[in-house]
DNA sequence: AATGAATGAGGGTTCATTCAT
DNA sequence: GATGAATGAACCCTCATTCAT
């Protein structure tokens, strides 16, 4: 890549995270071309040059938060924890990237956009699911985890609560809990038989 | 309320009822005035003499939502079934009126609507938050619940299941997955200790 | 059709009158929404609530434009006057309505509208041919028409010396030469054999 | 002309082509500077080096077709045919350069292009009529046409429907009538007297 | 000389809201 | 009280043209 591209590169990268940040906080459809060639202090045009219509630009700022919150995840499973604590990461990370976009954003690409979700449907199933099934197999290994539930629940309840966390008024007030509801992660609301 | 208010009232909820239906399945901005009075069959200044503007409409139709979802609440907590049967029904019940309600219709309230926002913080607190209390403290004297787990965090947790459960795409999913989410929710991925 | 149906119908007329005199001055194109609604006493957006599209008001107007030529075309017809007159009046009627007309704006319609076109080709075959063939038959039978030519080359003939009259700069040049032109219409450029 | 200037002017007429081509299916209007760009292969910015500005850029695409034009029309005068012939020539010639330019391309140059008209019509005044002239007269001293019908009028005839043969629908049409109107270019609707 | 990138101005269209009946 | 008609403001998008390399 040379300087030309490289240039191009970034300025794009600029139009992304600009419409990314607004989108997050105000919602697709309140943002308008304007506002976001403002924020990337770009002319509207040169947003539609490299994005062709706002239809795509919101596609692809979608794939683009989609490759950052898979590099995030990646680097939780890969570090060198215990089991415990990679859960534990796994439901509180708060990307940095993601505060809300699984509700407003989410929603607009589900109804709108039938190849951008395929393309997270596919990154999900193919890449993220098959991770956190080793995961759990692993966890079943050492004792962690109940064998005769099935991955599929456990998955599902990660994804819950992961996402539920995600909601800026929830996460303040639950971040005291942390340890309570790693607990009944863990052992449930029937609680740990001690013995 | 004599003859002639009843037919306000009537008319009234007609368009509650239109604006509603179309706000769940659209969303709130895709919607426009003239839409919902297609859809309730009166003219857009019709709806005007009786909510003044879109964002006072939305806020009401919102308030007519809470209420009837609150009735559907109700009627699982006074229901004649046993502790778990009471947990499993909270967090499975998909309300007919809300599909993905809270998902985009939500988030636009809390964006945009204080008071509206309030009022449900304020009957989620005052009315939905203690009933659960008792529910809990209740499991917890007939031995369904840890006593070392605070409410609040089973709150978070029985909350975070059902909204996530609320997603069309999640529902289809998971339904075969009852009996191990309930598992679940009751004795944790570490599972129930048999002895 | 009560008074509120006259005032709309007399708006719409206000519009397509309007759009249609700027469209034959400038072109289809060259016309902005903005130019027709204030050269209507309008707002755009009353234009839109009549019309939909500008595609459609271009429709609209064309129609309205052919509807209004039929009209001139009938009453030279229907006239009382002699056959060489009659074929006369039709080569040279320069219609108030359409001057250039047929120039831009048809071409833009043949491109651009299937149906509009249809329309007119319709009405143009329906009503117009079979009735210039009967005043050519009855030509012939007076003995103003060669027997030997077929209806549809006549037919030719006066359409493209028609449309090409309708040309501004055409019209002006060729007044003067009306009486040769009848002339050639009728003997030729071999000319009248006298004997 | 070294090869410099060979390539530069090469470059020229790629870019002539290229928008001559797109002008005549599509129209002016519809076609932008970065089509023609893209047709011919050069970047937009080109066009302007070359031609600085699209109303300049029509104008020279249309000096352009007017020369190739009139070479097409000077092969018919300059064949080695006889008279009638080079009329049915004149008339039917269909120039592959210009199926419909006269309707679009023509009108829009008469509203914007004073200049660019001028042009044409000096070329048409001092290079075009004179020869048409002179054929008529000599086809008047042959026997071929009546003496007493003004030039002015016969080249009007011949112009209206050469123009109106150029009309794509129209031309499909009359083909097959091509003898039937021949003849009443010759003898007019009244037709040969035999004797 | 040639180009990729950038832009100001303008066009069609939609929408929440108001006016007039 | 109810309605059809009307509107100002804003939005997405396009285009001829210029800038910077």
């Amino acid at each position: 890549m040379d300087g030309f591209e490289r240039r191009r590169e970034q300025k794009k990268m600029n139009i992304l995270e600009a419409a990314l940040a607004l989108f997050m906080e105000y919602g697709v459809q309140k943002i308008s071309i304007a506002e976001i060639a403002k924020k990337a202090n770009v002319s509207q045009v040169t947003i539609y040059n490299y994005f062709d219509s706002k239809h795509n630009l919101v596609r692809e700022v979608f794939l683009y938060y989609v490759d950052k919150a898979m590099d995030e995840f990646d680097q939780i499973l890969n570090g060198d924890i215990a089991f415990p604590e990679k859960i534990k990461q796994i439901i509180f990370t708060k990307k940095e990237t993601a505060n809300q976009i699984h509700e407003d954003f989410y929603q607009y690409l589900m109804k709108e956009y039938t190849t951008g979700v395929n393309y997270i449907e596919k990154m999900y199933v193919e890449q993220i699911i098959p991770r956190l099934i080793d995961l759990f197999n692993e966890g079943k290994k050492l004792g962690y985890v109940d064998p005769n539930v099935s991955n599929e629940a456990i998955l599902f309840f990660i994804q819950a609560v992961h996402e539920y966390i995600q909601r800026e008024d929830v996460y303040q007030k639950i971040l005291p809990l942390t340890e309570d509801i790693m607990r009944l992660m863990f052992y449930g609301i029937v609680g740990k038989k001690e013995n």
